[in-house]
RNA sequence: GGGGCAUUCGUCUAGCGGCCUAGGACACCGCCCUCUCAAGGCGGAGAUCGCGGGUUCGAAUCCCGCAUGCCCUACCA
């Protein structure tokens, strides 16, 4: 007797993929997956003036990115389709013309200014603002009157006084006093479907079961409860998600950090990151468990666990998530994903060099907290003009000239070392420090600093087996250039 | 103005009447590891559980007020 669970993302295309739509999203995927129910996408485009139709593919990418992959919607389709609402006008023509003659809805020939008039007057009285049926009371002439004048009508529920409720899986019951929801506009003058009436229908003809969505629509919420009731329909579980805020616990802007999940993904951060810490916004597990992968979430989530207040969004709790993930991959997934951003970081990468950047990449991966960061942690790598500037060597304990001396030893080593490898190279140099009489500090910075150009890099001598007997080589000789001029200065 | 909802370390959270002198994580600080930087390990600081009343032998947990915040209050979604 149980139906098949059947939840809905219903974004609206007046931006890409809001970071905010993208955990309700994430939340309503959940559902659907943990038991086997559908997941349906709907373009909620019923305001034809802020929606734009390029921002419908944004959104798409942005749930694939993040792997939020649906099974019903305007791309794929579905049996309940069109699933785009600017395409489902007539359906909801159909529902606008049951209540006008079941008289739950009628023509409210009020003027713009009019309805302005009476709020105003609300206000000066300090009475809530409430449209207060006006248009339910004129008279047959008076119609005809504003008809001839060229007013349009919109259509208005007409709504009793009486309390309204319902049950919410999050918040729990939820009720509002008898005068609190008025007649509100179902149909524009053009005949188009507002948002409320649409949804209703919708949710209606492609048998949603849960409607899961952010808090912001916990009052509409009362309006739908009245037009499944005046329809004769039954209504879904309800289920309101806290929302996403910003530092002043405000609705998360973009003033407050990338927006979209775009900027997410351009900026360097994985997917499971991003819906890792999403996750945690109003949710944890119960347990002392942090990290979880999107099917171990599948497995873990419950609607029932999630919280009522709301979340502030902390870029430093990402940064962490997105370390943490980028650890975990494993270095041929990590190498597949870092490429292109590299490339796109200036780095001079030919496809010959995969394996190259692969151990570069592993000797640099925990270090890389975002993935847009691959170019300047790994440049130095694939600069084969790479002039270092030992500058950077703080001669404290040993001067330039003492230095030089040293790194021509080094070149001498470079050049005899056999295997030219991560332990061999090591044991070399110590012993070079010990000859020296140098502690092996004061020894392997200038040779780093000479063979990658900085003073933080990944473990030396596993750098230089990757850089190569040759690079190496020809770094530290240029190296000693630079060296000859600071000793002479 | 009205209504709805919320309120545990700076932040994300655990907590569902005694296990709490409130646990974990991020960020912060210190120490260790160490060729640098990271990563990692250990430790520290940080919440009189918004405030005030109750109920109870006992309350972060239940009840009532207040305060504050957020959302809605459109022929937007």
């Amino acid at each position: 007797m149980t139906q098949p669970i059947r939840v809905r993302m219903a974004p609206s295309p007046t931006g890409d993929l809001h970071v905010g739509n993208a955990r309700t999203a994430l939340c309503n995927y959940l559902m659907a997956r943990r038991v086997g129910g559908a997941f349906i996408l709907r373009v909620e485009d019923t305001d034809a003036q802020r929606s734009d139709a390029s921002h419908e593919e944004g959104i798409y990418e942005g749930l694939r990115w993040l792997g939020l992959d649906w099974d019903e919607g305007p791309d794929v389709g579905g049996p309940f389709g069109p699933y785009r609402q600017s395409e489902r006008q007539d359906i909801y023509r159909e529902a606008v013309q049951q209540l006008l003659a079941s008289e739950q809805a009628y023509y409210d020939y009020t003027t713009a200014d009019e309805r302005a008039a009476e709020r105003e007057q609300q206000r000066a009285e300090g009475r809530p603002p409430r449209y207060s049926g006006l248009g339910r009371r004129f008279t047959a002439a008076e119609i005809a009157e504003r008809k001839s004048a060229g007013v349009i009508p919109a259509v208005r529920f007409r709504s009793e006084p009486s309390p309204v409720q319902f049950d919410d899986i999050v918040l729990g019951n939820i009720r509002v006093g008898p005068d609190e929801v008025d007649d509100f506009v179902i149909a524009r003058g053009d005949g188009s479907a507002l948002y409320n009436m649409a949804v209703v229908v919708d949710d209606e003809h492609m048998r949603i079961s849960h409607v899961v969505r952010g808090k912001d629509h916990v009052s509409n919420t009362f309006r739908q409860v009245l037009l499944y009731e005046a329809l004769g329909w039954m209504p879904p579980a309800f289920a309101h998600l806290p929302l996403v805020v910003n530092r002043r616990r405000q609705k998360f802007s973009s003033r407050d950090g990338a927006q979209w999940v775009g900027e997410y993904r351009t900026q360097g951060y994985l997917p499971e990151a991003l819906v890792n810490f999403l996750v945690f916004l109003g949710w944890a597990p119960g347990d002392e468990r942090e990290i979880f992968s999107l099917d171990e979430l599948v497995q873990e989530f419950r609607l029932e666990r999630v919280n009522r207040a709301d979340a502030v969004f902390d870029p430093q709790r990402l940064d962490h998530f997105n370390g943490v993930w980028i650890r975990r991959l494993d270095l041929n997934d990590l190498a597949e994903r870092a490429w292109s951003y590299a490339a796109q970081g200036g780095l001079d990468l030919r496809s010959d060099q995969r394996p190259y950047f692969a151990a570069a990449l592993e000797l640099e991966y925990e270090r890389l907290s975002h993935l847009n960061r691959t170019a300047e942690l790994m440049d130095f790598f694939f600069d084969d003009d790479l002039d270092p500037d030992m500058g950077q060597v703080r001669f404290r304990r040993h001067s330039a000239a003492e230095t030089a001396s040293a790194l021509e030893r080094v070149v001498a080593l470079v050049d005899e070392t056999d295997p030219f490898d991560d332990p061999t190279l090591e044991a070399a140099m110590r012993t070079l420090a010990a000859d020296l009489n140098w502690r092996a500090g004061d020894l392997f910075m200038p040779v780093r600093i000479a063979v990658t150009g900085r003073r933080a890099t990944p473990p030396l001598f596993a750098t230089m087996e990757v850089l190569g007997r040759q690079r190496c080589r020809d770094r530290l000789r240029r190296a000693l250039v630079g060296l000859a001029k600071l000793a002479a200065a």
